[in-house]
RNA sequence: GCCGCUUUAGCUCAGCUGGUAGAGCAACUGAUUUGUAAUCAGUAGGUCGUUGGUUCGAUUCCGACAAGCGGCUCCA
């Protein structure tokens, strides 16, 4: 007898080789149905497989995490039957579940997949979930494994075997199909009740561009229909605040072939947002003791071999132009303007800390296939700000710095998001990153510090420091799930250096300036973008790019409407009189539909009082209230910044 | 940049196997003067992304290019 643990801290005896499955029967029959596979001591197993010792047992079913994952590999197991086939001879790579649902990469031997082959490979792995196939584990020998594999001539799965040794090779074996595979796999195929593949994308072997691409297959997979129906209503729910599609319906900003892709053009509405944004980045600065700078879009290429940008970043500028023999690059970030402004006076200790700021204007040559809505671009417009100061003064000045961020995303409620530290990768030194090891790990601790210090919730990440110190990025995600950097705080040990800037201490002696580069408000693009899906285009009031719309009853409430509108201006409130000879209905529905804050519908009675009836964007009627007390209210609405 | 897909009126989309295009909304005109999410009628609007080719004939078939979309790689 062995003795098995719950999570509870139960105990109970069962046989030797008792499986999780088992253990579930002997709780309940509806237990063992749900039971997707089994966390033995940590690891995660499958629930068929025989436990031979004490063991600490949790029963994963579709609401865990593992469960699920466990679910969705065996998905991609599934399909990879299906492929094979269809396309015989096809060789696997890996197919590992992802955030929503699963993928396979193939290499389909100079085929080519189509939308229709999905269609048939989807019903196909239908047929063969419903034959509830067993996953069945079986472990072999490593030479066998390479035989195997060596006479199927794939070299894909010869090549994980490599790093693979004796006695931790498995099989996996479900109706026609055996994939080499650590598992674990849910008891049989039978559990898949829904199945949606939902596209084919290329995918470079190992995530290395200079391999070959293969054939990625995506996939989703559920244990009933219900589920597969929810979440694809939830898609399209998605799709709705997705920033592309807003920014067109509120006209926002627009793409044009003539411009050119990643340039966006901004339209008027957006072109307020953009203000209301720099409003309020520079009243904010102003508080912090920034000081503002303006400096040319261009500069000569010697001073981006001074900073070192050049090395590592020429990929991704515009290419030069050339006058007189000297080649100029549109600049792709600001800090080397703003380290001249630094250089162009002397300083002293008593000048720092010095934070310079501007909304710089950027140009980044970003691949084609990257460009995506106003969330990548190639013309940018940065929230920018250098903080020059002594080694003494950094902690202060980074955590000054969070600080503001926490402000920014309170008023904007942002809530869901993660900051990430980014370190160096020591092997890396000289190539991706300066070659300053000590003073790498001295910055990267100073930045950990600081955000223990404030209690900010935070990851690390190796190898995605900046060339010259480590950073902290915030990470959003789109309406549709992609993820983005949305803002940037770097910490910068070594461009003061390549500037030679300097300031002199208090024993007289020069020193160089750390500098801190930071972006709370990240870019206008990438901001805006992520604001009209934050908001799903319902603006607070502040940023919205019309706040009052006047509906008449008719126009024979013109007059009354046009002094109403007069009185709105005067407090430089965005707003405007729907003058169409349209019924309220149809002036209601296309206002609500543009997402205007407020609607003031104004009839015989409104003006015979004085008064507006106030509509709500998606609240509805709120009632009528004398026209000096709404302005009022509206007024200290928008002064604060208040959220809808 | 790479793999796959898409591109028809301002917007959203129809248009079977090749015979030069339709709807709804928006726009404009007229009637209606309207009380909280679509009043009615009429008019106008497209060399079917661009460009080669096949064909008697191409929006439709094939190629190239461009842009967009979904990924990969890369990034604020």
């Amino acid at each position: 007898m062995i003795q098995i643990t719950f999570p509870d801290g139960a105990v109970r005896q069962y046989e030797a080789g008792v499986t999780a499955l088992d253990v579930a029967k002997s709780i309940s029959e509806g237990l063992a149905r749900k039971v997707l596979a089994a966390e033995v001591n940590g690891e995660v197993w499958d629930a068929t497989r025989p436990i031979e010792q004490d063991a600490a047992l949790k029963l994963l079913t579709w609401d865990d995490k593992g469960g699920q994952n466990t679910f969705w590999h065996s998905s991609a197991h599934l399909m990879a039957e299906a492929i094979e086939e269809q396309f015989p001879g096809v060789k696997f790579w890996v197919g590992p579940p992802v955030e929503n649902g699963f993928y396979y990469d193939v290499d389909l031997g100079g085929r080519q997949m189509h939308e229709d082959d999905l269609k048939a490979i989807e019903k196909r792995m239908n047929e063969l979930a419903k034959q509830s196939n067993p996953y069945i584990r079986k472990p072999i020998a490593k030479a066998e494994a390479v035989a195997y594999f060596e006479e199927k001539g794939d070299e894909y799965k010869l090549d994980l075997l490599q790093n693979l040794q004796d006695g931790e090779i498995t099989f996996y074996t479900q109706g026609g199909f055996t994939d080499l595979c650590r598992g674990p796999h849910i008891p049989h195929t039978g559990f898949i009740k829904a199945i949606k593949l939902t596209n084919i994308a290329g995918a470079y072997w190992k995530g290395n561009e200079q391999n070959k691409m293969l054939t990625r297959i995506y996939g989703v997979t559920f244990p009933a229909q219900k589920q597969l129906d929810e979440y694809l209503q939830m898609l399209e729910e998605a799709k709705k605040r997705d920033h592309r599609k807003l920014g067109k319906e509120l006209s926002i900003f627009t793409f044009d072939d003539d411009v050119g892709q990643g340039l966006p053009l901004w339209l008027p509405n957006g072109t307020i947002i953009i203000e209301e944004l720099e409003k309020l980045a520079k009243e904010t600065e102003q508080d912090a003791g920034y000081k503002r700078v303006v400096t040319p879009h261009i500069a000569k290429e010697s001073m981006y071999l001074t900073s070192g940008h050049l090395p590592y970043y020429q990929d991704s500028m515009y290419p030069p132009m050339e006058l007189d023999g000297t080649k100029y690059y549109l600049k792709a970030m600001n800090c080397p303007h703003h380290h001249k402004i630094f250089a162009a006076e002397p300083k002293s200790y008593k000048d720092l800390p010095l934070r310079l700021a501007e909304y710089g204007t950027c140009y980044r040559y970003e691949q084609s296939g990257e460009l995506f809505g106003l969330m990548r671009v190639r013309c940018l417009h940065m929230n920018d700000a250098h903080i020059y100061c002594t080694k003494e003064q950094f902690a202060q000045e980074f955590r000054a710095v969070n600080d503001m961020y926490l402000k920014y995303f309170k008023i904007f409620g942002i809530e869901k998001y993660v900051m990430r530290l980014s370190l160096h990768e020591p092997s890396k030194l000289g190539q991706k990153y300066i070659d300053e090891p000590e003073l790498w790990i001295e910055t990267e601790n100073m930045v950990r510090e600081v955000l223990k210090e404030t209690g900010t919730p935070f990851v690390e990440v190796p190898d995605e420091g900046a060339f010259y110190g480590p950073k902290i990025d915030v990470q959003i995600w789109s309406a549709i799930g992609r993820e983005f950097t949305l803002a940037t705080n770097q910490v910068d040990f070594a461009q003061g250096r390549r500037f030679k800037l300097e300031f002199t201490n208090h024993n007289n002696e020069a020193e160089t300036p750390l500098i801190i580069h930071r972006a709370p408000l990240g870019t206008h693009e990438r901001f805006i973008g992520f604001l009209l899906e934050h908001f799903a285009g319902k603006f607070p009031a502040w940023l919205a790019p019309l706040q009052v719309k006047i509906l008449p009853i008719s126009d024979k409430f013109m007059d009354y409407a046009k002094s109403l509108l007069a009185q709105l201006k005067k407090w430089d409130i965005r707003a405007e009189i729907d003058e169409r000879n349209e019924k309220i209905g149809k002036k209601i529905r296309d206002t609500e539909l543009m997402k205007v804050p407020y609607m003031l519908v104004i009839g015989e009675k409104e003006q015979a009082e004085g008064k507006v009836a106030i509509r709500r964007q998606g609240k509805g009627d709120m009632g009528t209230e004398d026209a000096a007390v709404f302005i009022e209210n509206l007024k200290a609405e928008i002064s604060e910044r208040s959220k809808p």
